[in-house]
DNA sequence: CCCCGAACTCAAAGCGCTTTGGCATCTCTC
DNA sequence: GAGAGATGCCAAAGCGCTTTGAGTTCGGGG
């Protein structure tokens, strides 16, 4: 069923019916009603091909996935992302399309989709630390939002959400030396990454402002997986001076961190402390109504449908101003963490 | 840049700078390589919803994931499949869709995807025991592939990529019960979904077989989250007779698995054996030399590329024949089995 | 030297929609 | 009762591409 169908269905011109639809005032309430009740009868839905054509508007949205080597950014935090994401496009009738490119080819893959012409904006993933794909998009012109920052200089020129990620670690260390941690441990993410760098800043500041200084070797940098914790974890525990207390990345990671302890006989939260960032995964939730692990937590969930919105309303009007979105993680106490032990 | 610009820009027509850029034959080499040489120079790629108009064709799949109250299917092991669907679709240069509706207006989303005339084919995810969405797809006569089954009467009727989900779970049981454990818990995803049922019916092939009866103590169904391991496995070690294995349906789940025995003091493989479902996920890899759980594994990324592969072959010619897919899982040996306890 | 087919190229139609500008018809107002 | 302004509807253009059917050019055989 196309508009010309319905419309001589109807005895009206295409132009009536096209208004009707898209609530012109042109046309009268009575024409409205019997276009609309016909739409529905003949399960009429306006070509979007046609229609993007015809307005220049896709109702459509990218989210691109660098597919790296070395990175791999489809993972279970990007899926509670867009999972909070098309919380919101699917409210605005807007749909989301995936391009997982290599990241070799990432800035012509930004360039394409602007030329196709297949979506209104898109949203940018897992920043690196100094990340191109700011200043392309930028000179594209298309309006997006960055989940994440990339850099400190220009944070100002476009628009972000994101965790406050260096004050979120920060306040975990405090809160390890507090609690009379001399040796911590920290497994971070990929250090390429701007969310990885803030965190290892604020890790540092907080044992510089105790006066302690920071190991090398009780600082590891990597892709957040269960056998990253557990490995990272086993040669930590095999130095001389091993440390009494974990920051983790990630859930998962705390999760490798869990098992290393099993393994060396050591109690979690009692030989050795473990704090962990918690994405508020909705399948890796830490607890439900108390928490198991002590974390750090901001729902990135949430993060998706904040950016979400944003971009809505940078699509609906790019003269709005941007937007920037600074989230602060909880520090919430589990079973995780306790006072260092006596030696 | 589009086709009038680039076109002018060379000094040919339109319809030559179509041709040569989609490989027609009536264009001479020569000029095929200057128009391909421009294109690139100048960024050209053709507008998508002009192209889709014209041909019919969208280049797009849709991924349509019912977003419902009891079961999410945007989960770990959606993401990796996507991130193997994608695979293909980039190699092919195709979009991916995602659209996430409320599962009460499923069917009116497919039917509304078929209107709207964005995509060619869809993939169906997460099948429940009986699904009205492949009869409804199969009305509508767009192409698309399941990822699983939905129930046995007539799955040779429409296209699907399976794990042998009956056949994994019987194994895992009958290893189980040659090591001589007796008592076995099984932590099922939710049994309205199809993949489940067919591994309760494994397990419980295997059970028969062995002349043991089912327990109905030791038998849980739910979401595969962590909490729901922990949950159920202390629930089902505070009974008389507690078991002395697992089955736990998601890698995830056996995490859950793993913190209530170390609670309850337990040695993992030695007093409560556990053999987890491994999708053998990016995030969630099960050890990367050797493995830690005793897992029946199958590659969800693989079933994603498969799926995808036949996607596309099914758009390309919708006549070519179904195809039906059953990948069989392997079982590895792990850490987390034993002989059964004497007691 | 001419004609014919091969090799190229082109103008124009059409995909399904929105939207401009115009045309009836109808209702007031003076 | 006529002109002005609403009101409700319509025809047609145009979005950027593919593709059909119709040229145009060129080289070679008769």
């Amino acid at each position: 069923m196309n508009l010309k169908e319905l419309s001589t269905l109807l005895g009206l011109s295409q132009t009536t019916v096209s208004r009707a639809l898209n609530g012109y005032p042109e046309v009268s309430e009575v024409t409205r009603d019997k276009v609309m009740k016909a739409a529905k009868l003949h399960n009429y839905s306006p070509n979007t091909r046609a229609r993007g054509l015809a307005t220049g508007r896709n109702h459509a949205v990218g989210h691109v996935i660098p597919l790296s080597t070395e990175h791999e950014v489809v993972n279970p935090v990007f899926t509670d992302f867009i999972a909070g994401a098309s919380e919101i496009y699917s409210r605005e009738n807007y749909d989301m399309i995936l391009s997982i490119v290599p990241d070799s080819t990432e800035a012509d893959a930004y360039r394409k989709i602007a030329a196709k012409g297949s979506v209104d904006g898109v949203i940018v993933h897992g920043p690196k630390a100094n990340d191109p794909r700011i200043a392309l998009l930028r000179e594209i012109g298309m309006p997006f939002v960055v989940h994440g920052r990339s850099g400190i200089a220009e944070e100002s020129e476009y628009s972000w959400v994101d965790m406050n990620n260096t004050r979120a670690f920060e306040r975990a260390t405090e809160f390890l030396i507090d609690l009379g941690h001399r040796r911590i441990g920290l497994l971070n993410g990929l250090e390429t990454m701007d969310f990885a760098l803030k965190r290892r800043e604020g890790y540092r500041a907080a044992l510089a402002s105790a006066a302690l200084k920071e190991h090398k070797d009780l600082c590891y940098s990597s892709e957040m997986t269960e056998e990253y914790g557990f490995t990272a974890t086993m040669e930590m525990l095999a130095l001389n001076q091993p440390p009494t207390a974990i920051l983790a990345s990630s859930i998962i990671v705390g999760f490798g961190v869990r098992r290393a302890l099993d393994t060396s006989g050591l109690k979690i939260g009692k030989d050795v402390s473990l704090i962990v960032h918690d994405d508020d995964l909705s399948y890796l939730r830490n607890g439900s109504n108390e928490p198991i692990y002590t974390a750090t937590r901001s729902s990135v969930r949430m993060a998706g449908r904040i950016c979400a919105e944003i971009l809505m309303e940078q699509i609906s009007d790019p003269n709005r101003p941007l937007r920037h979105v600074l989230l602060d993680a909880e520090l919430i106490i589990g079973h995780t963490t306790g006072p260092a032990p006596k030696d």
